[in-house]
DNA sequence: AATGAATGAGAATTCATTCAT
DNA sequence: GATGAATGAATTCTCATTCAT
């Protein structure tokens, strides 16, 4: 039972899909060439954007700071909509990505569900300006785009919502509303980006979500569960 | 251009200080004058922003929508940055007018909990693009702007807080993190704007408030907390 | 019998319609101003465009010869086509405004023929480069705005069909096909500022006229007519 | 990019002339493959500029058109002026090639002039866009390109000009200005393309081209050219 | 106080041309 | 010979802000 790992220096992990010619189209034809570029282009957009907004940051900015040239950045995206698009999905398979490779198969279901949000949060607290874009910057997308953001969201969720429903199916938590709760869950860790000039004056990436698992667990768990929870606790007090 | 129209259906109530000159400055000199145009600028203003985007929205929209002039709009604000912050001040100050005033003094703690709870994610309810507007266009605001936005957003959640603090001196719920637990209960109202789209799927606002409470409650309370909680939801099915 | 009379300094001679806010909208209301300010526009647009060509030329570069801002262009027109568009149109409206001012209410058919083409030619030759552009710019416009242009052509051709129709009536002329025939008259004069290049080597536009006619009275003319085109020469010879 | 395919439906006849590497430098030193690359360029660019103007057509429509890179038409051109000079030449090429074909030796002067009116008219029908490309493009070449072009112009007039002086010479025309009457005929020709939308409402090709004939031989016949004229009118419609 | 015409800096996007492979 | 990725100057258009009336 131990801490989330942190892993991957690279700024944001990303499948090829997020990069492939499927969403956002590209002049270039060779494919390699595609995700090599579009990752050095991301890479600097996500970091302008998310510091200094979407709308005040500039393609020449972009193309700056990724040390490549205007025209190049419009052969792999058609639009500045386009970059956005990239740089949103990258965030997001970031979360679609680390999340599944920290719990373990040997988990019960409550280390499960810990582990997810104590990465989920971890995550976010290494991303946490890249987090506050999707919140800021989602609806400057045309409509199919944010489609396309949200149902990434929906994928990402039902990663916290399996294990919710498997705490429940091992009789340690009630019959709650999943979704629902999935959506407290996932808030509680983009709360941390969102509200960090106040929360991170309160208490520390740590603290905050060991208190926000106690609070997730008292609400949900049975006494079966509650026991569990205890044991947990214990053990994490030995084997940090 | 005729005379401003006097307001009608009163989109967003708001305190004076919101309008005052001490935050932002205005060529005009009468007070009275000065308060009748802003509420009238920032009406349209809020509505613009919220639906378009606060960069998609230019000075002129603005003006024609607030059926004035440009003219006119930088005789009280000095900056489209002016506009955007007596918006801003506008939406929070509807919540630090209007929550306190649902709250009944007869109202036990816990009773007045829930009406806190309710009224904050019903106003959100109303004002759901606003609300979102708050999370979207902060950020482009000048550092000191922001740092006004936030001492009124902590302002607004001291409402809050105090409902928690009461509950915990009746004993009704055990000594959580308060200021943790107060951004917990803000964002569940505020999550119901933010992510609108898939929450109005799957619930109600009604079941929304009921499902949110009892979670918190189930948290937070003690063995007396929880007797009395079900002592309030039997009289609430008595009368809701 | 005498020449055409050689009217208007001014660039271009040209109706209100052509600069209306039907056609084209803009921004600012006052409609003295608008015709004012798009006649300033036009005249520097229509000369450059003339010279460089449609594409060549830059809102920039209409703006400084107007010597206005680019600002103040986007304020009277939407776009860059909208300027192409009035400069046409403005073009157009000359034709259709000064030819039927050269005809005399006491000219006899063949004498208003005469004078509708020798204007028409002359008209050509005072905007010989602005003639042109009618050739090589309306394919820069929409589709909607082409149908525009071609009506206007349309309009300005009646008035020599007119002419050609007095003169059949008058048994002057034969019976010819008048439309397929005012297009070759109107031709005629184009070619004028279409070949100039080689024409105004070969001849004057005294000549080019003269012989013109010649050849189009010889075309089409019975015995009835040729013999009062002599009398029309003889006339011309002692009172040009 | 495979090879080149082999063209099929040869757009636009030409003579070597046109492609060799006086007028237009070439990279590539194999004389028969930059005959057969140009030809393959000049194609796509002839079809693009007809139909979307110069500069709305790219290197890369044509490439992409001609089944080339875009370097490759770099091998065979130095700028993308030269592409249109080799398209306009290849254009007022065809004029030069396929007008002579058509007169046969037997052929008195009046039938040569006929057949010369009739094939220039039936050209220009079938390259309706590339005839008006040379009115709208021309100006678009460097000062020494229009000159080219002017001359290639003067060369094709002088097959026309020679069927009127032959007429003269045979006494069926009167002594008119050949150079002149020579440009109406050839404007008369260029007119089918330049006001086709409204040509085509009005007749077809075949009644323009008798139209137009009659009209001319009227204009210039002597008695005796008159004479003829009729006979050959009636042989005409024994045999059309 | 109110108006709205005028300004011009700034931003997205295009595309001819080059050149390493 | 052929390719197509890379460049960046140039262009259109927008919009916050000013100021004369």
């Amino acid at each position: 039972m131990t801490n989330p790992p942190l892993r991957s220096k690279k700024p944001l992990a990303h499948s090829n899909m997020a990069f492939d010619q499927t969403v956002v189209k590209s002049q270039v034809t060779d494919e390699k060439l595609v995700l090599r570029r579009r990752e050095q282009i991301v890479a600097a957009a996500i970091d302008l954007f998310s510091h200094q907004g979407y709308y005040r940051t500039s393609i020449q900015d972009i193309a700056r700071k990724a040390g490549v040239s205007i025209g190049l950045i419009y052969q792999y995206a058609q639009t500045k909509e386009d970059v956005l698009l990239l740089s949103l999905i990258s965030v997001l398979e970031t979360y679609k990505q680390e999340i599944p490779l920290s719990v373990k198969p040997t988990d019960d279901p409550l280390e499960a569900l810990w582990t997810t949000l104590a990465t989920y949060c971890r995550i976010i607290d290494r991303h946490r300006s890249a987090a506050v874009l999707t919140y800021r910057s989602t609806k400057s997308l045309r409509p199919d785009q944010q489609q396309f953001i949200k149902q990434l969201e929906i994928e990402t969720n039902e990663l916290v919502a399996k294990r919710l429903r498997d705490c429940i199916a091992a009789g340690l938590f009630r019959e709650i509303d999943v979704d629902l709760v999935t959506y407290q869950l996932v808030l509680y860790a983009h709360t941390w980006a969102l509200k960090y000039w106040r929360l991170s004056q309160m208490t520390t990436i740590k603290s905050y979500i060991e208190k926000g698992f106690d609070f997730f667990v008292h609400a949900m768990a049975t006494p079966k569960g509650l026991a569990q929870y205890r044991r947990f606790l214990a053990a994490k007090r030995h084997a940090p």
